[in-house]
RNA sequence: GGAGGGGUACCCGAGUGGCCAAAGGGAGCAGACUGUAAAUCUGCCGGCGCAGCCUACGGAGGUUCGAAUCCUCCCCCCUCCA
């Protein structure tokens, strides 16, 4: 093993695509100087992050890797305002409680990617700070330095002053440029990162921290990852893809990933998995089908970063089984560790429900079988389904809408694969 | 508070007494072609064991043999005036 290199963390997100505006490139300089504390917000306003909060929690922990401490800030307070940045209507504000109990889900999923063990990361609520202040105080310390003049001309507000914005989002800048300058006095924080819709948000804090402060505080902003059909990242016809394995299971969401646009896989192996540089360059330069190899290993490294190797494993066991292996030359991508070879069919992955064996001696009819275990919404998309030819039963094509199946459908295994078009699965487990 | 415009399926949007489960587009699903990609082409796209019935055009009533369409009241949105 030869030393790791030193690296810039700037450089890092500059060269993985993480970066569309920076405040001041001597951000760079200063990160080379020593370790740098940086934050990103999250917004408890769900009870889980997805996809599309995955940049932030990468740069996060690419922050980490590099030896800077990252701190993680849960909107707890701020989610109680709601952010007009970005937005063409007011946001839904929360409840108290909501914001409660949506901020400990996203603790618990932060730290699948950074550790927040002693000395580590560190996750702070703003409720804490927020939620103790005083209005009067508040507009006599930290009011009197904005501007309404200049926050009516941020990009951010602009677009709402069309439609209607009211007092309570007006007033979501001034307590997130707080935040700001309150870890930068309690924690020696220097620089903000976030969605390049934080754009305005982040510069009003480094102008209040050198309005208070004196001293100079930095931003760096993420541009909005699209994929290359033009979708949000995360957002599939089938719903959002979730970063709780109990709302989006591994499974789901390493096929999220395998499924990727050609025109998408360098960049988000860039983007969302540690592999180095000059192996992702090489999987870019590939072509044409070829590409799959890349995308597996982007599926099964995405899928690790989240839910942990044995899940990742898993999940590539069950897509080997149902989809075909595609054996992997041991010198591509050497850094990832995707198996390379056959292993046991598995298929324990693919999402599954138990239905008693009397079900299965009684015969049930496809249609409605594939309505009961969710492949189809309803009995009639069911039967359709299955006269247009997209309803198989371990692997064979259904010929009839209501076909029984029957007893003689379980396998050794004691299961009954369901697929519905190409590459939707779904295992019942008969007991 | 006054005047006007509008609320139609997942979204946009046509329809202003029967031919309307509602044009067209987008999204979505399936099939073909492929590489679990994209593009393209074809079919489907409210529910129900479906030549029939049920539910649906903001809500509640009414007129009519028949209403998304006409009338009354109510709710919501937008524009202009105050």
């Amino acid at each position: 093993m030869k030393a790791q290199p030193v690296t810039n963390l700037y450089d890092v997100l500059k060269t993985r695509g993480f970066i569309e505006q920076v405040t001041d490139e001597d951000i760079r300089r200063i990160i080379a100087e020593g370790p740098v504390v940086c934050y990103i917000g999250f917004d408890p306003t769900a009870t889980s992050l997805h996809v599309g909060s995955l940049v932030p929690i990468m740069a996060l922990a690419h922050a980490q890797r590099n030896g800077h401490r990252p701190i993680a800030l849960v909107g707890g307070g701020t989610a109680l305002i709601g952010d007009p940045s970005g937005k063409t209507e007011m946001r839904q504000i929360l409840s108290l409680d909501q914001v409660r109990a949506n901020a400990g889900a996203l603790k618990r999923q932060l730290s699948n990617h950074i550790s927040f063990e002693k000395g580590g990361a560190v996750l702070l609520n703003n409720a804490d700070w927020l939620e103790p202040l005083n209005y009067i105080e508040f507009l006599r310390d930290i009011g009197r330095h904005f501007s309404v003049n200049r926050m009516l001309a941020a990009e951010s507000y602009r677009m709402r002053l069309e439609t209607g914005l009211n007092f309570i989002e007006f007033n979501y800048m001034l307590l997130q440029a707080y935040d700001f300058w309150y870890l930068f006095r309690h924690h020696g924080c220097l620089l903000q990162m976030g969605g390049n819709d934080q754009w305005g948000n982040i510069v009003a804090g480094i102008d209040l921290i050198r309005r208070i402060e004196g001293k100079q505080a930095y931003g760096i902003t993420f541009p909005l990852i699209t994929t290359a059909l033009g979708t949000k990242m995360g957002k599939t016809e089938r719903g959002t893809i979730w970063l709780d394995g109990a709302l989006t299971t591994p499974h789901e969401y390493y096929q999220y990933w395998v499924n990727t646009d050609d025109a998408d896989v360098e960049r988000f192996l860039r983007l969302f998995t540690f592999l180095p540089m000059d192996e992702i360059a090489e999987a870019g330069a590939l072509r044409g089908s070829e590409l799959n190899m890349a995308k597996s290993v982007l599926a099964f490294e995405a899928t690790r970063i989240t839910h942990g190797e044995d899940a990742a494993r898993a999940a590539w066991r069950a897509a080997v089984t149902t989809f075909g292996l595609r054996p992997l030359d041991p010198a591509f991508m050497p850094s990832s560790h995707i198996p390379r070879q056959k292993e046991e069919a598995d298929t324990s992955a693919i999402p599954s429900m138990i239905k008693r064996r009397e079900v299965f001696e009684r015969g049930i009819a496809a249609f409605e079988l594939f309505q009961e275990v969710n492949l189809c919404a309803s009995r009639g998309e069911a039967r359709r389904l299955i006269e247009q030819g997209g309803g198989y039963v371990n692997d064979y094509q259904i010929r009839l809408f209501d076909e029984k199946i029957g007893i003689e459908h379980v396998t050794d295994r004691g299961e009954i694969l369901l697929r519905k078009g190409k590459k939707t699965y779904f295992r019942i487990i008969v007991k």
